[in-house]
DNA sequence: ATGAAAGCGCTAACAT
DNA sequence: ATGTTAGCGCTTTCAT
């Protein structure tokens, strides 16, 4: 069926273009019979205005970019439905993108939302997430924020001059360290992360840092980042339990690596958390299904993705937005982390 | 920055705006001088063509629309990312929606993504998996299938219609019930799934039709649809711990009806394996992380999701394509099933 | 090789 | 209350 326009449905109605324009947008009266006689019309041919043409004239096109690394991280995509419910609201649309991670990906992706016009932008890890930042890609990134509405979640470019929301990841971490020390552990092992990625060097700082407030050893060889998969917890803790000395608990930069980290000391005829405890990050929903579930720290996920849509939303229609909105982590003490028992 | 228009980039290089259009897509030759010159001003003003004015002419968007009841479902999200690979390569985005199993919300998204004019459209879950249809419904999807080439995955309406592709969820539950028989079990009861979603009726068929054909009796008490969630399982396998005769293995509807039902298994002391097999169905990520590693139908996701794209893509240019593409599961044999010991 | 101008489908100011 | 018309930013004949 071919699509109709607002001229085909004007000569139907013998009217000008502007008068169905003006049932269509309830933007002026119009006499009850004639509307009457359009709606009908627009009913019968399943008229549907051309948002292209109307978003070329109003400069906006209900549509936010999203850029995304990796969609079957369920971190991200809980992230996104909080989005999505936030954006719903609102009418908004969104036109997403998977860049695992590329930053070629990234680049392309991100001309491509400035192409399309959308009306602000929501970035997710990637280059935002470098420790040491990228003055190119940061550059680059800037550039098209200059033009259209941003929002970067848990992460930030040089001179933090984007606007950001993020969960404070340092002190989550710091919750969950404390918690071990409170169950009286005094050997804790890091587990998992890149040490290029900020949320690894910050959550290591954090790990770091409650630890010599509690007065306990940082034992280097008990630090033992890699990626945030769940094989990369396998590894670690192969490697940790091969060592003479070994740790009593474990604190792991995320939920995946936690998984690992278990079912590597599971298999070996450990007992979690009897033998050894072991939180997470993320709380992502698989976390408290798990056997054990999973003590972690709740990024509030859903609450990020909501807050980002919100913050973006004011950015969007020039209001002043605070450079930088912190979520509060929430710790959720379960069945992987017990008490130290000698 | 204020956005430049092509006239603005025709001014500063004292040409008319046809030239430019030509340097941009190269769509004719033009002196080699002035296409420096132009594309010296492009660069510099970082001058991004207005994609919408574009589509406007052209009648295309470069946009695929894609509605998903969950976003937050990982076999939801496989299935995504294997789109977004191969709509990559051909330079197309995805405006994604999340409907929560919403009808309103589909009708609503639907006709968003009409007026936005997308290229085509896939359609997962929600009302294409009703066991029997609704005729209104079926209906209305029906009618923007006519204007917009469309692909539904995993489900269908009224008819067979529309195009799609989909796993063979039938042949998937037999080969996984005929391991169970094959194992050496004789008591099989059957979890999970609500028994007006399609994708449950034809599991329940396929599971009866393996056991009758084995000779083996079909017990109505074991039969215990319920829902897709974790929470499902934990339920529904506590109900079979609590019967006086219980099965020794156990068909779930899902991977997260298993992870429930192995759960609750587990909470009351009885080993899985050992006690009762358990498999379950989608081969989701983490069904091969849990403990144990959970015995599982793959439906090929990834390849569920690259393939629709494709089939998308053909319908899209008007070439000819089959109205039904079936996708061949897999049998992920692991640890959650073994052998019956009397 | 380049320019002028029509038109894609719509909205909104200006007339009537 | 309704019609006329000028764009929005681009592509594409048709001229030159």
């Amino acid at each position: 069926m071919k699509q109709m326009t607002i001229y085909d449905i004007a000569k139907l109605a013998n009217v000008s273009v502007a008068t169905v324009s003006r049932v269509i947008n309830s933007t002026a009266p119009v006499k009850d019979s004639t509307r009457k006689k359009i709606e009908a019309l627009i009913q019968q041919y399943q008229f549907q205005p051309n948002a292209m043409a109307r978003s070329l004239l109003k400069k906006e096109t209900g549509i936010i970019g999203i850029i995304v690394p990796d969609l079957t991280n369920p971190f991200y995509t809980e992230v996104l439905a909080g989005a999505e419910t936030e954006a719903f609201t609102t009418g908004h649309t969104f036109l997403l993108t998977n860049t695992i991670g590329n930053y070629e990906k990234e680049s392309s992706y991100l001309s491509m939302l400035r192409e399309k016009r959308v009306d602000g932008m929501i970035f997710l890890g990637g280059r935002i997430n470098l420790r040491n930042g990228n003055d190119e890609l940061d550059q680059e990134l800037i550039q098209h924020a200059s033009t259209i509405p941003t929002v970067l979640i848990n992460g930030t470019v040089k001179g933090n001059v984007l606007t950001r929301v993020a969960t404070d990841e340092y002190k989550g971490t710091c919750m969950a360290v404390q918690h071990l020390i409170d169950y009286g552990h005094k050997h804790i092992a890091f587990l998992g992360g890149e040490m290029h990625m900020s949320t690894t060097s910050s959550k290591l700082r954090a790990f770091k840092k409650t630890l010599k407030d509690a007065r306990l050893q940082v034992r280097e060889e008990w630090i033992l980042p890699d990626s945030f998969s769940i094989d990369s917890g396998r590894k670690q803790m192969q490697q940790l339990l091969s060592l003479k000395k070994k740790p009593t608990a474990v604190f792991c930069v995320n939920d995946f690596v936690a998984i690992g980290a278990i079912k590597t000391a599971v298999d070996q005829g450990f007992n979690v958390p009897d033998d050894i405890s072991v939180v997470g990050f993320d709380d992502i929903p698989l976390s408290h299904h798990f056997i054990p579930e999973i003590t972690t720290v709740s990024q509030e996920a859903h609450e990020l993705g909501r807050t980002a849509i919100q913050v973006l939303q004011k950015l969007m229609s020039h209001e002043k937005v605070k450079k930088h909105t912190a979520i509060e982590p929430k710790l959720m003490i379960r069945k992987s982390s017990a008490a130290y028992r000698r």
